[in-house]
DNA sequence: GTAGAGGCATAACCCAAGGTTATGACCTCA
DNA sequence: TGAGGTCATAACCTTGGGTTATGCCTCTAC
C-alpha cells in the first residue's frame, strides 16, 4: 500500500520536466536553484531508480528519449496533483491579512478548489488565499457576515442578502459494494426503493444529504444505517458492505474505475447545483472575480 | 515553477493517509516498514512544514483533525497520481518473461493507461505488466505478431486478423491561444475553415492526425504550419500563438481550466473510438481479460 | 585551425535529514 | 494495580544530496 520509494519523491521528476522544457540540465538546475552537478547527479539517480534511460545527453544539451517523453507526461500529472495539494495547503495556512478570502463546502473544497487555486495562481503569482472549509450553511453565513469575499456552496437553500451564480452541476451517484444485490441491477432503482433502504450517509445538514432528501420528492427517507462525517469514511463503509450510499460523482470516480464500488442506476434526478455566492450588496472585484471566472469555466 | 519543497516529497502525506486509515501512528509505521519513532518524527516534521495541525494524538490512537481530513483528501489525489506514475514505470521496466504484455497508442498510454494499471494491480498484486508505447499502426502490428497480448489503438483502420472492441470514445478539440481570433468565436468553425487553416499538428500517420483528416469529409487539409511529434510540444506551440491545433480533449483539460488554451466550437464530428484489439484467433484470458474489463468500465 | 563558449561528468568534501534501538510517560481496562 | 496499548524523547549512525573545483567534449566563429 505505501508508495514505492522512487515515486514518493517527485523532485527528480520535477527536475526532469524542467530539463524537457528548457533543453539542458544546467538551465533546469538554475530553475531549481541548485548547482549543475547536483542536478546531474539527481537525474542519474532517478534513471537508476526507475531502471530506464530517460535523457539523451549531448554536449549541446539534453533531450528526452522516447520512453523519457512518456514518463515525463505521466510525471506531469503527478506533479500537477502535488502542485494542487501545495496550493490548497498554502490557502489553508495563509494569514488573515492576505488579500483573498474564500469559504467552500466540503465537496468543492475537496475535489474542485485545488485545481482552481492552481489556475488562479497562474494569473496572480504570489497572491495569498485564505480558505475556510465548512458545510454549506456555515459558508453562506461566513459570506453574509463579510468574513470571506466569496463562497462556494451546494444546494438551493440560501439566506437572503446573497447573490448566487451556478458554476457547475454535480451529479450524485448511488453506490454499493460489488457484492450488494443492487450491483447487478439493470433496472434503475426507484425513489421509493431509495427511500426505504437504510443508507450510509453524511450527517443531517450536509449539502449532499439535503440534496438527496429533496430528490426523493415527497417521500421521507428511512433512518440512516450509519452516519459518518467524511466522504472517505462513507466510501470505506460502503465498500465493506454496509449498504448503499449517495455521493457526489466527483468523489467516486476512482473507486468506480478500480471496481471497489459499483454505481447503481437511479430513476430520480440526483443533480445539484454548485453555486458561487457573495454579498448581494457587493461587486466581485480583483482576485475574487478571477476565481469566480475560473470556477465557471470548469 | 519548481514544486515547493514540502509538496515534493509525498512520503509524509502517504504516511498521513495510513494513519487516517489505520487509526494509529504505530500501525502506520508498521505498514511503511519503519519504526514507530521514525513515523512519529516524520509526521511532526510534516505538520511543521505545512504549518498546520493535522493529527489529534491521544494515548489510544491518533485521528485526523478537521483540516487534517481535508488535507488528507487532497493528498490522496496526489498520492494516487504518483501511484499511477509508479504503475506505469513498473510496466515499462518489467522484463519480458512477465505475465501480461500490452501495447498502447500515445493518447491511451499517456492519459488512460496509468489509472487502468493501478486498478489492475488492485486485482492482481504482484503482476508484472510490460508496456510498449507506439503509434496505432505499430500497436496493431505488435498484436498481430503475437508480441503483445492486448493492444489499445485509436481510429478505425485495422489490419485483418484482429478482433476489436470499442472501450471509450475520445472527443477531439480544436484549441487556440487566448489571443487568437477564433478564441472569441461563438459560431462553430466549419469543416472548410478547418481545412484551410494551417495547423500545428502531429506527424502524418498519427491516430490524432488521421482522425482529423477523416473528420473533414472530402476536404483536404492545408499543409500543417508545423509538425511536432509530442502532444506537449504542440500545446506549447499553440499557447505561444502558432495557430490552431486539434488534440484529444483528454490532453487539454488542464490547459482549458488554466486558460492557457481556449477551445473553439467546431461544426464537424471530431470523435474517434479508442479500441482494444487482440488476435481474432485468440481468446482473452487472465490479466489481459481483466485489463480489458477495466478499460471498458472507464 | 584554433580559441572560446556552452554543456555534462567526476572528484573531494560536508552537512543534515531521517533512520535505528532503548526507554519513558501516559491512559485505559480487566 | 499491573498489563498492554499509545506516543514522545534521547543518543547514535548512515547516507543521500548539496557544494566548489576541474576536466573533457563538441560546435561555432574568426
Amino acid at each position: 500500500m505505501p508508495l514505492p520509494p522512487f515515486a514518493a519523491d517527485l523532485t527528480g521528476f520535477d527536475l526532469l520536466l524542467s530539463v524537457a522544457r528548457l533543453g539542458s540540465v544546467g538551465r533546469a538546475a538554475a530553475e531549481h536553484r541548485i548547482s549543475q552537478p547536483a542536478a546531474s547527479a539527481r537525474l542519474r539517480e532517478l534513471e537508476r531508480r526507475v531502471g530506464l534511460t530517460l535523457l539523451h545527453r549531448t554536449p549541446r544539451g539534453s533531450t528526452l528519449t522516447g520512453t523519457g517523453a512518456l514518463v515525463a507526461d505521466w510525471a506531469r500529472s503527478a506533479v500537477d496533483a502535488a502542485d494542487a495539494l501545495a496550493a490548497g495547503l498554502a490557502a489553508l495556512r495563509a494569514t488573515h491579512e492576505s488579500r483573498l478570502t474564500v469559504a467552500a463546502s466540503q465537496t468543492v473544497a475537496e475535489y474542485l478548489l485545488p485545481a482552481w487555486l492552481v489556475a488562479l495562481r497562474a494569473a496572480h503569482p504570489g497572491l495569498a488565499v485564505t480558505l475556510q472549509a465548512a458545510n454549506s450553511a456555515d459558508v453562506a453565513a461566513a459570506v453574509l457576515a463579510g468574513q470571506v469575499e466569496l463562497g462556494f456552496v451546494e444546494g438551493p437553500d440560501l439566506p437572503a442578502g446573497l447573490h448566487a451564480e451556478v458554476v457547475a452541476t454535480d451529479r450524485l451517484t448511488v453506490v454499493v459494494a460489488p457484492a450488494h444485490p443492487w450491483a447487478r441491477r439493470r433496472r434503475a432503482v426507484t425513489a421509493a426503493e431509495l427511500a426505504e433502504a437504510p443508507m450510509v450517509s453524511r450527517e443531517a445538514g450536509s449539502g449532499t444529504r439535503r440534496a438527496f432528501d429533496q430528490a426523493l420528492g415527497g417521500l421521507v427517507a428511512a433512518a440512516p444505517m450509519v452516519e459518518l462525517s467524511s466522504t472517505t469514511a462513507i466510501k470505506h463503509a460502503v465498500a465493506a458492505g454496509s449498504g448503499p450510499a449517495v455521493l457526489s460523482s466527483l468523489a467516486v470516480t476512482a473507486e468506480l474505475t478500480a471496481g471497489t464500488l459499483v454505481a447503481v442506476p437511479a430513476a430520480v434526478p440526483l443533480q445539484r447545483r454548485l453555486q458561487a455566492v457573495w454579498r448581494a450588496a457587493d461587486q466581485l472585484i480583483g482576485p475574487a472575480r478571477d476565481l469566480y471566472a475560473i470556477a465557471r469555466r470548469t
